[in-house]
DNA sequence: CTGAAAGCGCTTACAG
DNA sequence: CTGAAAGCGCTTACAG
């Protein structure tokens, strides 16, 4: 049993970090904030010394000193809320980290939008964080704009010249799940489509048909079914596709909740998964982990991409501040394909 | 269309307050704390001034010099992801709005458990908030208050005298449902139960078994089947009751995922929900919007709770800091019957 | 690339 | 009951 070291609590300050390292309070919060000023040897000491010491900066002392006493509203309209969920917490925890106040207003229809819009305007806000589908609603953008409120886009699928944004890239995710079911053997293949006027479930219906051409594979036209992107719509997609005299051995969906819903449709025919039909999700939220077979999916890594967005838009705000305005700056984050259990190699026959 | 309020912001400060009031910074203070050591009149013109002013405290500057400072430390084991992210987003919230520092550490085994305690208790954290199934660790609570660091339990269904706790009344909701069941028309309900290790799922199963009782209903044996809360075990339970010949009309289930399988089943007998059976749910997750149909379900206040937990540790804090040790806290939040589509009467017949 | 000084907004500890 | 001084932990702005 490890034995319980004695509570030093908010003892340990930059300054103990300092004199520990031998340099003064300026280096080390230049190191603490990845400042790329700072010389190697100077930095691997001052890290070595905040590491002994178990040091964790004290986040009011920071965020009092610094303006970065940001605002910054988060404004999203129906996406999933099991994705929603996890935006947010990066936002919430770098929002903490960074001393900017976070202000959530939800949306529906457009008069709701404007509504939502005043209430983080009244309120002063400093810039928006546009999840999907606001991130591409030029609308949007458009009246920010007006009232002078930076932007940061995340998980658009048609990046903006003049606006920030954090993404994965949605064609190569999607390209590297076909290719995983082409590798297992998998030829006929089928996709479910997420909904049209979100931007990435372009790329992502691109990205597979792409790589099936380049596998030299045809693919039939009615193993692309439209979908939106909802459980339901899962249904009806899984319905067509499985009643197929040429039924696909794997359907790859455009997001979770519909594959999910391809699952249950699979199981309701007494197919197993993936014995008899793989089955692919995108995003990896939590309904992937929760239903059996789990879901293989593309992770997206979502919780960090909030983090990112809040991290571009303190950046724009002190440029802005400054008086130099910076032009949008867009950040790519990597994607990962995780194996789960829902796909394997093709029923032989 | 409203027009665009000009941006106040951070500016007006308590010197702002005091002076034109035309006291001293510290007298303003003290009425911003309710100190009662300050006569009537003043404390009038400070209000006044602050309300003229739209005056807000920096929580920086505040918790910067009274070590209000706290740091709070989350630990959690194998939650439902959805279930966790609902409750940080409630931690997160109230932890920045109360400048009060948040440290998420996950841990599984027991091994993994004492490495995550012991990285929280080298932070110096000054209390630790404790979900399902942590909360209800003899084991854990042990070791925390050997350290002498003070402890929330989230959702426990058996509260402690000296801890504080925030959590729904389990047994009432398990009854309200039952009695919406019955009310639709419902006699042969069956229940899935909880895992029994939790707290909550025992007085959920109760709940059911009494209000049937008072019903005047008998529920055969084969009625009650166990569960685990994870889908999987939802799958099995759901098959074991609709094979029986005494079918049920509706399942309760113990939480939203294994009300999900049981959906699932039923799809894939060619059951309609709720035409063939009524299904429900337990603690309004993402999943019960996710599926279709949607889920009949308690909601939880999830995300309440947890900035309730956060301002039960803090209350806690501060008396433990000012010597004066306080009895555990117990807050039963309200939870609410919400009606979607998986529930209506039972087939005729 | 590094550091000495000053100060963010507030409240503690002391003095009247 | 009220106030002048000092300082919480950090980083900005300036100087080298």
């Amino acid at each position: 049993m490890a034995k319980t070291k004695r509570r030093t609590s908010q003892t340990v300050t930059i300054l103990d970090v300092a004199s520990r390292a031998g340099v003064s309070p300026m280096t080390a919060s230049r190191v603490m904030n990845n400042n790329p000023r700072v010389g190697e040897a100077m930095r691997d000491r001052v890290l070595a010394a905040a590491t002994e010491l178990n040091y964790r900066p004290n986040l009011a002392g920071r965020s009092l000193r610094s303006s970065n006493a940001a605002r910054i509203g988060l404004l999203y309209s129906n996406p999933s809320a099991a994705y929603l969920n996890q935006l947010m917490i990066g936002v919430l925890e770098e929002g903490s980290l960074s001393g900017a106040q976070i202000l959530v207003e939800k949306c529906s229809g457009i008069r709701s939008q404007r509504a939502a819009m005043q209430r983080l305007l009244d309120t002063g806000v400093d810039g928006v964080i546009l999840p999907p589908p606001l991130c591409d609603s030029r609308q949007t953008k458009r009246e920010l704009d007006l009232a002078n409120i930076t932007v940061v886009a995340v998980a658009t699928g048609a990046p903006v010249a003049g606006v920030s944004s954090v993404r994965i890239d949605d064609y190569q995710g999607a390209s590297a799940m076909t290719q995983h079911l082409l590798d297992l053997g998998h030829t006929a293949i089928a996709l479910i489509k997420g909904d049209p006027k979100h931007t990435p479930a372009v790329l992502r219906a691109q990205g597979f048909v792409d790589t099936m051409a380049r596998a030299g594979l045809t693919v039939p036209a009615e193993h692309i079914v439209p979908g939106l992107f909802t459980y339901r719509s899962g249904l009806a997609a899984a319905s067509t596709l499985l009643k197929l005299k040429n039924r696909p051995t794997a359907i790859l969906s455009s997001n979770d909740d519909m594959a999910a819903a391809v699952v249950a449709v699979a199981h309701g025919m007494g197919l197993r998964v993936p014995g008899d039909l793989s089955v692919t999700g995108f995003d990896d939220t939590p309904v992937a982990t929760t239903i059996w077979p789990t879901l293989t999916t593309i992770h997206q890594p979502v919780t960090a991409m909030g983090r990112t967005a809040v991290r571009l838009m303190l950046d724009e705000i002190r440029c802005k501040r400054s008086g130099k305005p910076k032009a949008g700056n867009h950040q790519v984050m990597k994607y990962s394909l995780v194996k789960r259990e829902s796909s394997a190699a093709p029923p032989r026959g």
